[in-house]
DNA sequence: CGAATAGTGTCTGTAAGACAGTATCTG
DNA sequence: CAGATACTGTCTTACAGACACTATTCG
């Protein structure tokens, strides 16, 4: 047993554990969920494109949402996406610099708030293909894509992929694009009045060629909390 | 800033977090949800009813799971319960010795489970009369109950507060319980057929007065697993 | 006017809840 | 046989999906 250890031990203190925060940052690109890989400038693995992380830093971070929200802003320059725990992912394995926790966090973002601050270090890959990533990273991913498929299909989740504003079959395509099936139009619509997440601007409407549609915007209420509804926007869970 | 913080600065490291993990446990007496609590053999908040926890042991626990399992195990003496992460809970205000992170899980079991093994420094709380617990373990309880309710709107979660065998009429009270409303019978029996996660014991029946009732068991399947279904087991989520 | 997209009206099938019926035990 | 609980058959209602229809733009 290391001194250190012996040390601690004695205190009734166990060995200290290294902390940090994961995000897997989503958005969507040519109707397809894409990761935001960032690519590490320090050991271990310095080089390698993972998940956007670091340190906790105790002295500056009130919280661990606030870690995540500061290692978001430090490597894509992002204020405020959406937001959310994932869980914890931890173990003597995990991590070669010894016994790590990871609170990991997805985060949701129009591709448009990204696009004006690409640097890089960054990279984009499309969800179901991210290969290679060190530490767990790949199964933070996994465990990430299912949450927001799952939630999508019973909440307002993939309304912060989308740009505002945004038309009513824009949305549908967002949620198309993340349950990774079609909806029925007149279903999607009922449950988008359902919902009630969204609201028409007035005497707003999209330009371009053929018909023009109603724009809409996320309800206030509905940027930091989600809609949720019990019986699926779609028919599968 | 104190030395120690100076001299991590220098390596990079940031200050050290204390890591903890928390159990919301649950059972059902009386037909009602009730929370364990420990008495804490330890400061701080020395004798005083709280969530059975403990800080993490990274040379012996493999992960976070694995503490909470020892935490469970050392507390009440509980093997096996069905246990799943609830989340993190962190920050400098939540912990008087400093800036923590504690990974709150949350267990079901049978009362009969828990009353064989039940000791002095134990007690149970009615769900909704949880008060007066240290740290931010009030705020724990309440995210654990809100997740076991919805979570049991379309799963099998709640067979795990069932002790074996059970009847379905058992079944559907625990559930009742569970979400505080009462359940369509034939509802109920078609939803358990779909989910599909219990079986009937071939030739048991229970006693007792009365016409008995076809006893059924937990599919070996679902003892880690939960089976889910999309479309709610009740009509409220 | 035709093509294309937006949005709606309405029918149909499915699944949930209500309710009443049958079944099987004890005393 | 009365009472109590287990279980089932069936009607009604609510909601999701299909499909066709109308509406509005551009060229």
């Amino acid at each position: 047993m290391p001194n250190e250890t012996k040390r601690r031990i004695d205190r009734e203190l166990p060995d200290p554990v290294i902390c940090t925060v994961d995000v897997v940052l989503l958005t969507l690109v040519d109707d397809t969920l894409q990761v935001v890989l960032a690519r590490r400038s320090q050991q271990p693995f310095q080089g390698l494109a993972a998940l956007p992380g670091g340190y906790i830093h105790p002295a500056t971070d009130r919280d661990a949402r606030d870690a995540a929200e500061r290692v978001l802003r430090e490597k894509t320059g992002l204020r405020s996406p959406y937001l959310e725990q994932l869980g914890v992912f931890s173990g003597a394995g995990r991590d070669p610099r010894g016994w790590s926790v990871s609170v990991a966090w997805y985060a949701l973002v129009p591709w448009e708030a990204l696009e004006t601050r690409w640097t890089a270090h960054l990279e984009i890959v499309p969800a179901g293909s991210v290969r290679g990533l060190p530490f767990d990273h790949e199964r933070i991913v996994e465990e990430a894509l299912d949450r927001v498929r799952s939630k999508s299909s019973y909440s307002s989740l993939p309304v912060h992929l989308c740009r505002e504003p945004f038309t009513l079959p824009q949305l549908q395509a967002v949620y198309e694009a993340t349950l990774g099936e079609s909806i029925n139009k007149v279903s999607f619509r009922r449950k988008m009045e359902e919902l009630g997440f969204v609201e028409p601007i007035p005497g707003a409407q999209s330009g371009g060629a053929h018909r023009p549609a109603q724009l809409y915007r996320l309800r206030d209420e509905f940027r930091r909390n989600l809609s949720t509804t019990d019986r699926g926007i779609n028919s599968g869970g």
